[in-house]
DNA sequence: TTATTGCGGACCATTTTAGTCCTCTTTAAA
DNA sequence: TTTAAAGAGGACTAAAATGGTCCGCAATAA
């Protein structure tokens, strides 16, 4: 269904909620229980992010943990491939020599204007957008604060 | 890592090959023969694509399997779709009460515009895009015939 | 009538994912 | 100086998803 994982969801959730106080430091307990998501889990999405330089983090008594960045420069790009790494719908787009079908395949150089038209839609949205709560119509759909559409080009890249 | 399924690579392979004779009519085992899959594979994702629309198949002796529609109306998004469901990154997007952290989840409708952004790209590219074969630089590197570029707008939609 | 081909679904092995837990390190504060 | 509160790192397990195979049935051309 070319889903995300929980634990991508779990932390874009969390850094929504840290979104709301960008320089403030937050005890992964009391996120966990403002998400609504278990302890060791919240524990295991901030090691993640922290890794990848989403958050930072502060050890010892009073520590925790903090946006490494404004909630506008946090794109989800980023946080996806903090936890799931490099954003490609394919094996053989991030290893080419790991494709056992090489020789009879001939779409895979195509992959990547599809990866990269992707990895583009998720840069483009931040956290502060995911942030914002949805506006509500009466029918029950979310009205989204931003579209994206795309303008297919045909000049060649680089 | 953002992933398709082995199964949706196999199945834009396959039509990869159906593409290059639109009309035509291919057994299942011809086509597992050149593109290198197994058997029973390919037969799996051909029944697949055959719900979806994607391919017709003949029954009986001479049978066989053929595109639905001709490779440039054929987009990568129906292709993926027949074969893992709607194209959507998370559960909720979906189906909204599916979601247990529905109460304290802030960042559920923003979904739909991220959503929508990758819905689109993949409708974007055709398998007549993706068949053509890659152009391929002295560096390795593959040159895509197309690209496809965002441009946020600030206008809500409908 | 028979050989060929797709249809539908069951089934199982493997891999991936999610979630938990344990021990170690760091640091603030008593 | 000690203690409690926090994060770091990694091992481990249960559950779920995925990939791949197989079987008996149905349709059709020769």
């Amino acid at each position: 269904m070319l889903r995300i994982s929980k634990l991508s969801d779990y932390a874009i959730i969390i850094l929504g909620h840290m979104a709301k106080a960008p320089s403030q430091t937050f005890a992964a307990n009391d996120l966990a229980g403002s998400a609504g998501i278990g302890g060791p889990t919240v524990s295991k999405v901030l090691k993640a992010l922290v890794k990848a330089h989403v958050v930072r983090s502060t050890r010892g008594a009073k520590g925790g943990y903090q946006l490494a960045q404004t909630p506008e420069k946090t794109s989800i790009a980023s946080i996806i491939a903090a936890l799931e790494g490099p954003i490609a719908l394919t094996e053989c787009s991030i290893d080419l020599n790991h494709c056992e079908q090489a020789s009879s395949c001939n779409v895979r150089g195509n992959w990547s204007v599809i990866n990269r038209a992707i990895r583009t839609a998720l840069e483009a949205v931040t956290l502060a957008d995911m942030a914002i709560t949805p506006t509500m119509g009466s029918d029950g759909f979310h009205i989204p604060v931003k579209d994206i559409t795309f303008q297919p080009r045909r000049n060649p890249e680089q």
